[in-house]
RNA sequence: GCUGCCGUGGCUCAGGGGUAGAGCACCCCCUUGGUAAGGGGGAGGUCGAGAGUUCGAAUCUCUCCGGCAGCACCA
């Protein structure tokens, strides 16, 4: 007898092994039809796989969104392989996952892929869905796959079928005469799949994630439950692209990067406005906080980096200088390079550009001796830091080698680690929510296999870090073995406008630190301890958090941080004077305002301003002029508002100081 | 770093073995116009760099550099 008890609770009983799919007909023609897969205890099952035992079950339709597209997807996958294997025939099949909003495939192939592939392969696709052909579940024994992908060939899954976990059924599909080594579920046909779909991109990536492993040809693909869905979709990577901070950096005449620095910024005017505007209010909420702001060395020298661990570990991405002290200054720059490189004596020295800025820190803390009385010492820094980033991972401001951090040590006891945790939580909260964020997840990582530090010390850290998170009453999503050699780690991610996930913040706890580079204080008892190092940043740099910002608010930012807040236009050049007049007023009280008094006409002006995200445009003729007033119209409105010069500034002057009004 | 694609005025792009094109931006002139492009004129490029093929290369080939996408990396 099996009984199969469904999500209303009533139960059915067959006396043989039933399918989701005899179910489902049994309880309805319309239901049988929407069937996709059913949910066996909450695992997912193709409809024609028998049950031969007691489980709940639930008939999954299109309905129920995740479960659908995971499957519609990894159909769509499979439809691809097969339609790849088709035209381009000696092509290996590999692995080929659903993702977050399609799918893909990784193919081995000798000859390259090439976009303009798309086409075709896209049309075999649909003819393989319009063909309807029976996607049928089946299982093999280890040997009789490794046999099959060996006789064809498919050497990555003939090797794959080996690491398969032991005692688990190997489960074959069958789509027509083409095979797929496979978990599945999937669709009952390759017509249900619909044709919702469409190849995105093309792209290299190494056979299981390991670039010593040889490099597999991967085609990206999104596919969705309806042509709306897959229109809406395109529409969301379009708008992603317009708001594409280097896109916008451009526009707005922010900032540029060039070949002859790579990897650094230059920042122009308004950007640099912005980059102070963000770091005069970081300034303002850490000494707020009750931190102290120092500033350590650029260059230091290779012997503090091998103390801290950093040289033996990270010494491929640092910026590394060699100077010989032997030259004397009289010699030209080229002599030094030329002595030092030749110079095998022990004079030349190797200093690094600081990768990060823990170990100076713990330097300052080092000078004089530390009473527990001082603890705990918050210790911030507007960090430059360099690292030498591998040429394929910069992009734009969100990856660089040269960046600022909003970095700050807190040296305090392990009992302080809990209530600096959550000091820690409520002024990044306060901060993410000034700056538009009201939304963020905390990731919690635990300790690694390869650690330092003992069992006990584990415990407590992670009990300390985990219970002031929950605390703070913060979602907190498990990331096990994922913590810091030296410590657990809490790890901010802010959600934008448009649903992307940013990880900015992070908070680790570092017992090693301060014992490597002899850090200590002098607790109640008389008796020398060392401290607990917690390592933390809010925006995490100053360069990566303006691209989102830039992203998040489409360049339309908030006036506190917009660099020119309001431009003064007149309308003829009459009005040049009263112009000036407004400006000087706004400027005063504290806006930074800008005069446009060029030959053109209000329309133009308007324009050009509203394209350049200015919050305010205030437009001044002859009336105004006359009156005292002024046609204040704010970006993304269609109208204008005619108020007293007074009123306008008051009003400005509010929204401009944003959270430094406060 | 790896794989693929791409490099033509400031920007967006067309062209393509026979001495470089458009629109916008820029400069000058006319226009002083009430809420998202007024009109006219002008200037601006050794077509990413180097080598090769050719009578002739921006165009074809190779090498390098850079950009983009993904992978790998991210203390």
């Amino acid at each position: 007898m099996v009984a199969i008890t469904l999500p209303d609770g009533s139960v059915r009983s067959y006396d043989k092994p039933v399918t989701g799919g005899e179910v489902a007909a049994e309880i309805g023609p319309g239901l049988a039809k929407a069937a996709m897969v059913v949910r066996v205890d909450g695992e997912l099952w193709d409809l024609d796989r028998p049950i031969d035992h007691d489980v709940e079950l639930a008939i999954v339709t299109d309905k129920d969104e995740a479960a659908a597209l995971e499957v519609l997807r990894h159909d769509c996958a499979h439809v691809l392989a097969m339609a790849v294997q088709e035209l381009f025939p000696g092509t290996q099949i590999t692995f080929g996952p659903s993702t977050d909003d399609g799918f893909y495939y990784d193919f081995h192939r000798e000859e390259p892929f090439s976009t303009e592939d798309f086409e075709a392969i896209e049309k075999r696709m649909g003819e393989i869905v319009d063909r309807n052909v029976p996607i049928q579940r089946e299982i093999w024994s280890r040997d009789e796959v490794a046999a099959y992908f060996k006789e064809k060939g498919e050497t990555f899954k003939a090797e794959w079928v080996w690491e398969l976990p032991e005692g688990e059924d190997i489960t074959m599909y069958r789509q027509g005469d083409w095979i797929d080594l496979c978990r599945g579920p999937h669709l009952p046909t390759t017509g249900r799949m619909g044709k919702a779909f469409k190849l995105m991109k093309l792209a290299g990536a190494y056979w299981r994630g390991d670039s010593r492993n040889p490099q597999l040809q991967r085609i990206y693909g999104t596919c969705w439950r309806n042509e709306k869905e897959l229109k809406a979709h395109l529409m969301r990577i379009e708008e992603a692209e317009k708001r594409d901070h280097r896109k916008l950096g451009r526009e707005m005449n922010l900032f540029h990067l060039q070949e002859e620095a790579r990897g650094s910024v230059f920042w122009h005017p308004k950007g640099w406005e912005l980059y102070r505007t963000c770091e005069r209010y970081m300034r303002m909420r850490l000494e707020e906080a009750g931190y102290v702001e120092v500033k350590t060395p650029q260059l230091v020298d290779r012997a503090l980096w091998e103390r801290s661990g950093h040289w033996e570990k990270f010494r491929d991405h640092m910026f590394i200088a060699e100077v010989d002290e032997s030259s004397s200054a009289s010699e030209s720059a080229e002599d030094i390079v030329e002595t030092a490189s030749a110079s095998t004596d022990g004079n030349v020295h190797h200093l690094a550009l600081k990768p990060m800025n823990c170990p100076c820190h713990v330097q300052i803390f080092r000078q004089g001796i530390k009473s527990y009385r001082e603890l705990p010492l918050r210790m911030a820094e507007f960090g430059s830091c360099h690292r030498y980033e591998p040429s394929g991972a910069l992009h734009g401001l969100m990856r660089v080698r040269a960046f600022t951090q909003d970095d700050a040590h807190i040296f305090c006891t392990e009992d302080q680690i809990e209530s600096e945790t959550k000091i820690f939580i409520d002024l990044l909260s306060s901060i993410y929510e000034d700056f538009g964020f009201e939304e963020f997840v905390i990731k919690f990582s635990d300790r690694p296999e390869t650690r330092a530090g003992s069992d006990e010390t584990w415990d407590k850290a992670e009990t300390a870090l985990k219970g002031a998170a929950l605390a703070a009453g913060a979602d907190l999503i498990m990331n096990p073995g994922e913590g810091a050699f030296y410590g657990p780690k809490l790890e901010f991610v802010l959600r934008d406008a448009i649903g992307r996930d940013w990880q900015c913040g992070t908070l680790q706890v570092d017992f090693v630190l301060p014992e490597r580079l002899d850090a200590e204080y002098v607790g109640e008892d008389g008796e020398r301890h060392r401290p607990v190092m917690l390592h933390r940043a809010i925006l995490g740099s100053f360069e990566r958090f303006i691209g989102i910002l830039i992203e998040n608010f489409a360049g339309r930012m908030p006036m506190w941080l917009a660099p020119v807040q309001a431009v003064v236009a007149p309308i003829t050049n009459d009005q040049d004077g009263y112009a000036e007049q407004v400006a000087k007023t706004l400027a005063k009280a504290g806006i930074r305002v800008e005069t446009d008094l060029r030959n053109e006409k209000i329309n133009y002006k308007i324009r050009e301003h509203s394209h350049a995200k200015v919050p305010a445009i205030l437009v001044v003729g002859a009336r105004e002029a006359e009156d005292g007033t002024v046609a204040m119209r704010r970006l993304g409105g269609k109208d204008q508002e005619i108020v007293a010069l007074q009123d306008a500034t008051d009003r400005l002057r509010d929204e401009a100081l944003g959270p430094f009004g406060r």
